[in-house]
DNA sequence: ACACGTCGGTTGTTTTTACAACAGAATTGA
DNA sequence: TCAATTCTGTTGTAAAAACAACCGACGTGT
C-alpha cells in the first residue's frame, strides 16, 4: 500500500503519517489494482464509494448521447473521485472513469466513514474534510458558473479579476494562469481575450502586463 | 418558532415532525429576526454558520469590484443558505444575503453538528442530508458548467438535450422549462435558442413541439 | 551566439450571437 | 366566446466572438 500518495490526499490533511494506515483501515477500503487503459467505473454502473487513486493517472470521461467523449478533468496519484457521486447516493455513475497507466485504486463508502466517525476521532476529521472539500468544489463550480454565466469576453473577464482583487484584498494582483488558461477556465478563444484586454487598457478600466493586473 | 418551513428543507427530510424541535434545540441554533430590507448576512462578515431560512423571503446578492450588484439567488422560508460557507471554513461571506420581507432565520455551526451527531443518531441523519445535499448541489453545478463550457448555442443545447434524454432513460422526453427558461440556464438569448432549436429540426438532429423532444 | 520553442498581442475574415421588432399560436380569464 | 396576455418562432441587422495567420519578445539549451 502507498501512503505517500494518500498522505498528500487533503482527505488525510489532518491525519499525521503515523496514524495513516489505522485510519485508512477503519475504513474498510477495497483495494484494486488497474493496466493502463482498463477501466475503473463504468457510466451508468453503480458507484463502488469515494475512489482514492493511490498510484498511476487516470481521465474522468462523459460520454453523450451521440457516443461523444467529453473530458471531464484528468486524476493523478493522491487524487480523490467519485466522491460528489457516493456522497450524492447515486445509483448510476455519470461518467466513466478510464486508467492512463497502470493505477491502484481504494474504494469505500461514505455512509462507513460517517458511522464509523461517532467512535473514532480521527475519521471524525476525515469526515469533517470531506465535508470541506466538498463544500470548497462546491465554492469553485458555483463562481466559475458565475463567470460562464456572464454573455461578453469583457464580462467574464471583469468579473474574474474582480474576484481576484477581492481575494487579495487589493487592485493589483498576479494571477495563477497564463492567457491559454485563462482563456480555457473562461471558456472563450484565446487570442479573443488578448484583444478584449488589451481594448479594456485602452479603455482605462484595467493595467497589466503579463500575468500582472490592475484595477483602476 | 415555525417548524413547518423547517419540516420542508430536505435537510431534516429523515425527521419525523415530533423529533424535529429535539433536533433543532440539538443544534443550539441562533435565532434572528428581520425587518424587510435588513442585511442578514454582509459581504466581507465572518458567516454565522448555516442559515436556515424559517419565514420571509430574502435575496442572496454579490458586489463586485466596482460596486456593481448581482443577484445570486433568491431564498424562500424553508430554504438553507450559507451552508458552503460555513462547511468550506471561510472567514469572510462572499455574497450580502437580504431580506425581501420580514423574516426569521436559524443559524448553528457545521461543527456543532459534526461534534453531536456522534452520540445522537437523529443528528447523524442530519450530517448525511447535508453531506448529500453538498454533493447534490454540487453535481448540478458540474453540469451546468459542463454545458456553458461550450462555445455554440447548439452545442450547448445538445448536451442539455442529451443529458435530458439520458436521465430519464429515453431518447422522447419533456424538459421542465420553457424557452425563456431554458436560454436562461444555458446563458443565450432566447431567439437566438429559438432560431438554433429549428436549425437543428432542420438539419434532422432533433424534433420537438413545444417542450417535448426527441433525439434522433 | 544562435536555433528553437513558448507565449502574448495584432489583424483580417468568417461565423455566430445578440438585439429588436414582429407575427401567429396557445393560454387565460372575464 | 372574445379579448388580452403569454409563449414561441422568424427575420434582418449590428455586435461580438471564433478562427487563422502572423509577429515580436523572451527563455532555454546547445
Amino acid at each position: 500500500m502507498d501512503y505517500k500518495a494518500l498522505s498528500r490526499c487533503p482527505l488525510f490533511a489532518s491525519i499525521k503519517v503515523a496514524e495513516l494506515p489505522g485510519v485508512v483501515k477503519a475504513l474498510s477500503p477495497v483495494a484494486r489494482e488497474y493496466e493502463k487503459n482498463q477501466t475503473i467505473l463504468m457510466q451508468g454502473d453503480p458507484p463502488p464509494g469515494i475512489g482514492l487513486l493511490t498510484a498511476g493517472a487516470a481521465l474522468v470521461v462523459k460520454e453523450d448521447y451521440w457516443g461523444r467523449r467529453n473530458i471531464v478533468t484528468d486524476l493523478a496519484a493522491g487524487n480523490m473521485f467519485a466522491e460528489a457521486f457516493d456522497c450524492a447516493g447515486l445509483t448510476e455513475s455519470p461518467v466513466t472513469v478510464t486508467s492512463t497507466a497502470h493505477s491502484q485504486a481504494l474504494f469505500f463508502r461514505h455512509e462507513t466513514l460517517l458511522e464509523r466517525a461517532r467512535t473514532n476521532a480521527l475519521l471524525q476529521n476525515v469526515c469533517e474534510a470531506l465535508l470541506r472539500i466538498v463544500a470548497r468544489k462546491n465554492l469553485a463550480l458555483l463562481h466559475a458558473n458565475g463567470l460562464l454565466s456572464r454573455r461578453t469576453i469583457r464580462e467574464r473577464a471583469l468579473a474574474y479579476l474582480s474576484q481576484r482583487a477581492q481575494d487579495g484584498g487589493a487592485n493589483a494582483f498576479d494571477i495563477p494562469l497564463n492567457r491559454q488558461e485563462l482563456a480555457d477556465f473562461l471558456a472563450v478563444d484565446r487570442s479573443a481575450l488578448s484583444a478584449e484586454l488589451s481594448r479594456m487598457k485602452a479603455d482605462g478600466l484595467i493595467n497589466f502586463r503579463k500575468n500582472h493586473f490592475e484595477l483602476l
